[in-house]
DNA sequence: CGCATTATTGCAATGACTGCAACATCAGGG
DNA sequence: CCCTGATGTTGCAGTCATTGCAATAATGCG
């Protein structure tokens, strides 16, 4: 990918970087708010102006990355099993996401999350990448089962299951104590969130 | 309440109102972006000033009567049933706040509803509120349980809760047609709500 | 009436964000 | 190599949310 752009995108590429680096760095090191824009393109050595050629907000550069795994979740809700429930197909696709590759709990993961636990203003933005992932899955999950299941039902199921996760992942990264026993293994981070879901729904499906 | 307060609290009271009937109207005619702090005031006859010492931010103004009925919700969740489960209580908490006398569908729900639906700005803050509820509901379910259920299970399984409603509300809302139906009839809402959370609840269940 | 409170206001400043036009640099053809 | 168009970068001016500070106006009370 990066070899075959020309000079020119190279350059741009590298530019887009330096303020990502420049950015994280000063948000972590003096905090988000009291970090301005004209902070981030001064240590990346470009001009203020340039900032919102390359993000669309200050918020933004945190985001710079792709969120989550989504388009993996999304291909296997493509893909329903004979007799998969919707339920079961989100639980598969939800496992195949927590087993794949994806760090974590990596250091950039963990500066990312304190930053935001602590930051107002970007919970706020935080919130607005899971609500349009949301709607990417509820629409995903719709056209994997067409005939049996409604928008409100596809949209509650959607929500469920990523409120279970958001709600323990919540916990899990502001918890001191928690936060120092999952930094010192990373592999435990799938095994608290494969038991939170999976007790969750059990608890819930003893309600009827 | 009203009755007796000075007549200087009357007054700011009475301001504080200007404020909030002046953004609404103004929110819902121009829209939340294109309307100016300036265009408020100017409207409520105040100073730009004083819309500051009454709201600590322009989208405040929108969430300044208190969200849902929480404070319900955790009076339930504070009297847990002898033999009752976690997940049991929840739903009846649930239950007793969607039968108390919670107007969800009125004319003042309704512009609300819409104006967070289409303002991408207003949908942040609109689920930070929730958020912050989320958090209560976690402590009093933590507190009624405090040896079976730990901080994680609590919060995923309160998750599940709310991010079943979001997700089902916010469909309700948003989708046209089942707008209208809601309309005619702001009963239906109540049972579109409680089948959300049976019928989802009762899939999850099925997953283990 | 005079004093302590408290609501409202004006002023100035910071900082995010935008539109516009100028400028610099790169890519490709002649 | 030079010309030209496309594209990245910058400076400038302006809008708007938000805040601190100090002055002003009302109000409550002795």
């Amino acid at each position: 990918m990066t070899g075959n752009m020309g000079l020119r995108e190279r350059k741009k590429a590298r530019t887009r970087q330096a303020l990502v680096d420049a950015a994280i760095a000063l948000f972590a090191s003096k905090g988000y708010d009291e970090t301005t824009i004209a902070d981030v393109t001064a240590a990346a050595d470009v001009s203020p102006r340039t900032f919102f050629v390359h993000f669309a907000s200050k918020e933004d550069v945190l985001f710079d990355d792709p969120p989550l795994k989504l388009d993996l979740f999304t291909d296997v809700l493509a893909h329903p099993g004979p007799d998969e429930t919707p339920a079961q197909l989100l639980l598969r696709a939800f496992r195949s996401v927590l087993h794949s590759d994806t760090d974590l709990m990596g250091q950039s993961e963990r500066i990312r999350a304190d930053l935001i636990l602590q930051t107002p203003a970007l919970q706020a933005g935080a919130v607005r990448k899971v609500l349009e992932g949301q709607r990417q899955l509820v629409r995903a999950l719709l056209d994997a089962y067409p005939d049996t299941l409604d928008p409100v039902a596809a949209s509650a199921l959607v929500g469920a299951v990523v409120g279970t996760l958001v709600g323990a992942i919540t916990v899990l990264y502001s918890d001191a104590a928690v936060a120092a026993r999952l930094a010192a293994d990373p592999q435990q981070m799938r095994a608290e969130l494969e038991t939170a879901i999976t007790s969750t729904w059990q608890h819930l499906g003893g309600t009827g």
